[in-house]
DNA sequence: CGAGCCGTTGAGGGGATTCAAGCTCAGTGG
DNA sequence: CCACTGAGCTTGAATCCCCTCAACGGCTCG
């Protein structure tokens, strides 16, 4: 597992402190503030995880005893509503920061599930439990990562709930935007999955998609993978606005 | 100010040690976890605050010095969306904490705003910070607090902005009964404030409400207070998760 | 190659919005 | 005292957006 990994250099296996060392999102992570030092006491104690598409890295109620943070890929979070259909609360994206509410400790909040494949660095409870200790700094890293979710939960609430279901779809897409990939392209979900998102029929998830295909705000690619005409985008948002 | 209080006794002017003594919230408050000798040193430095319906405690991107616990009533937290509209994206009862953000420190996320008449404990955030250098308990307190907003917030998405407007409406009276008064009455939100949580016109909500009334699951009070049938209402929302 | 999943498109119906008109009620001033 | 006013609430009618039901095509995979 260690080996499956954009890190790897020269088809060697890549060892643990070379990750960390080496993490294009050490600046954010978690242990950002960290020194080289104490980045050693770390290494050992946190495995790679990757994850497919609709594969679940946690469930709901489950008592977990670890958090996460994502390498690559993006990863959402659902809920099941009493009348048991899924929604979908909330995503995730590179550098953020998951399932935190162990710390508390606490079950496991939404189910977290893979959009696209996802690299994440698994760290334990208890690791996070001893370094708190001794680096006060961290703690308010852990705080500020957990204002990040709910800030960005209320976003949610603001973009993808809000309006016509033309209006709710570009927000997704301006969102998807802040996930983009090296080659330009973003994951676009399948239609059940926006119909989970903006709380739309999968038939009318489609006609917008089809229809901002044919404006070429959108252009579709293999694999429920896309590239999005940023201008286009935001051209088409204003018009929603005004109108 | 401190004498405009539901804990004042015999007419007396209120001290705020008894306040907090007394404080009915106090076990589920912030500083729950502090022995009495600890509420002294306290004490001095907490205000009580008390808040107008649609006044506003707060705005969005002010950068502010206070986080507040609630005492009696309910606050709502307020988004501007690109569009101009206001979306209401979250609400706070009694015991929970509002404002932390102001700990990293960092400006206020969203604006808070009353719904009832409300009454608010400031807590400095000075204060906060030198009580957690000496008690590290206080510190997961905090955690726990913010895992709460962020559970709430997703718990909105989920019940507040899916599926048709009754459902929607009905949830709402749901989340209102948590915050249920002394004498049974919840608050029953202005037609256009019901507009910006639930994302529906002002008539379309008003239609559900007095269909609402008419089959007896609600009994409108004055001034937008209201009593609801606990049975009919989880009745008539079984319906609509079976149908 | 048939089966099944996913996406697309069409037709019809229903729920929500929009536009519009009254209604209640509290506050105001003649 | 009461008309006047304006804000909030309600209700009706027409329109429109979205959902439902349905059929079909492309694709993968056993």
């Amino acid at each position: 597992m260690l080996m499956n990994t954009t890190m790897q250099i020269k088809g060697e296996p890549l060892l643990q402190a070379q990750v960390c060392t080496f993490c294009e999102v050490r600046r954010s992570a978690l242990f950002g503030a960290l020194d080289d030092a104490g980045l050693e006491r770390v290494h050992a104690r946190i495995d790679l995880r990757t994850l497919a598409p609709t594969e679940r890295l946690y469930a709901r109620g489950e008592t977990g005893s670890a958090l996460y943070t994502i390498r690559t890929g993006v990863v959402r979070f659902e809920r099941v509503t009493e009348g048991g259909d899924r929604r979908i609360v909330r995503m995730a994206g590179r550098g953020d920061l998951i399932g935190q509410e162990v710390l508390l400790p606490q079950a496991y909040a939404d189910e977290a599930i893979g959009c696209t494949n996802v690299e994440l660095c698994r760290i334990p409870r208890s690791l996070v439990d001893e370094l708190v200790a001794g680096e006060p700094t961290l703690m308010r890293e852990l705080m500020r990562r957990w204002q990040q979710s709910l800030d960005r939960a209320a976003a949610w609430v603001a973009d993808m709930t809000t309006g016509t279901a033309r209006r709710r779809v570009l927000k997704l897409l301006a969102e998807l935007q802040r996930h983009v990939d090296a080659d330009d392209s973003i994951w676009l979900p399948r239609r059940d999955e926006m119909s989970a998102m903006l709380d739309m029929s999968v038939e009318t998830a489609s006609r917008m998609i089809s229809r901002l295909r044919r404006e070429g705000v959108l252009d579709a690619r293999t694999h429920g993978r896309a590239r999005v005409h940023p201008e286009r985008l935001d051209a088409a948002l204003q018009v929603e606005h005004a109108g």
